[in-house]
DNA sequence: CCGAGAATAAAAACGATTATCATTAACAGC
DNA sequence: GCTGTTAATGATAATCGTTTTTATTCTCGG
């Protein structure tokens, strides 16, 4: 578990962040994606005291930077998680554990490109979702057949 | 939600309302994609007489038929546009004029599939949502003295 | 150490969607 | 054609996530 590790109480340290550094520290400690009031909440739980104001304003310039990556639930919620690369990517969520995976995207890019340019639009973004059940979560003996 | 009761109809399943009638005639009329007050609106402005709940069932009807077609809003909104095919395709749209044009999924559903199969994810949906720019709103970067 | 300024946090505002429930209207039978 | 049953309707309020407001706190620079 992670336990309150003072680092700097107070001193060297960038502007004012030490919510900054707990959000961070609670995004590590999340699996996988969750949504604002999640993270408020495990903030919460820590200890911290952070506002859901602050968490959401970091969670959009961290969204903004590429730092984390957000994802739209199928109910419409924005959910966040750390993410390193700040290469364009997509993910593939369980829709019971929340885990996921980052997958490849490149051909999903290549047909976004081509269909727009079929079509003769520009400036075309892009928005995948992948939600499914994960290994683990498959089988699920009580399912009838239909 | 679970008021689904799919008994042999004798004859007709839905009541022949007009609200009905107006919504569907309202929504053939709008061009692309627009949200649920819209459509509201645009029947108030014709001087019919719908309640914003039943605009909203009705679409949330006609969505699970297939009827119309529903997409999301960068902004999480629920965007709905009149869609005679049932089967699963997706739109790209213009961010200025909203129009939109079908376009066809089947390599993002095979990409969907074959990374879900990677993955040993089963029962996974797909949501891909384009928005761009159309040929006509296409506006380079240096605006051209009009 | 003090002040300027940004960051923070609590609460309220906001907007879209959904639930509630009394009323209305459609369809079928008479 | 009229009436009754039953589903549909619609105004309001509740819900929920998100954004904005505003006063306060805190960091940094001098």
């Amino acid at each position: 578990m992670t336990q309150e590790q003072d680092q700097q109480p107070r001193g060297t340290r960038v502007r004012g962040t030490k919510q900054a550094s707990a959000l961070a520290s609670a995004l590590t400690s999340l699996p996988g994606f969750c949504s604002a009031q999640e993270i408020h909440a495990e903030l919460r739980r820590r200890g911290e005291t952070v506002g859901l104001t602050t968490v959401y304003r970091h969670l959009q310039v961290l969204s903004e930077t590429g730092a984390v990556d957000t994802i739209r639930d199928p109910s419409g919620e924005i959910l966040y998680r750390q993410c390193g690369s700040t290469v364009h990517h997509h993910h593939l969520t369980c829709r019971v554990c929340g885990s996921s995976v980052e997958v490849e995207g490149r051909a999903v890019e290549q047909w976004a490109e081509k269909v727009a340019a079929e079509a003769g639009f520009t400036a075309v973004d892009h928005t995948v979702e992948l939600f499914g059940l994960c290994p683990g979560h498959s089988a699920s003996p009580m399912e009838p057949p239909a």
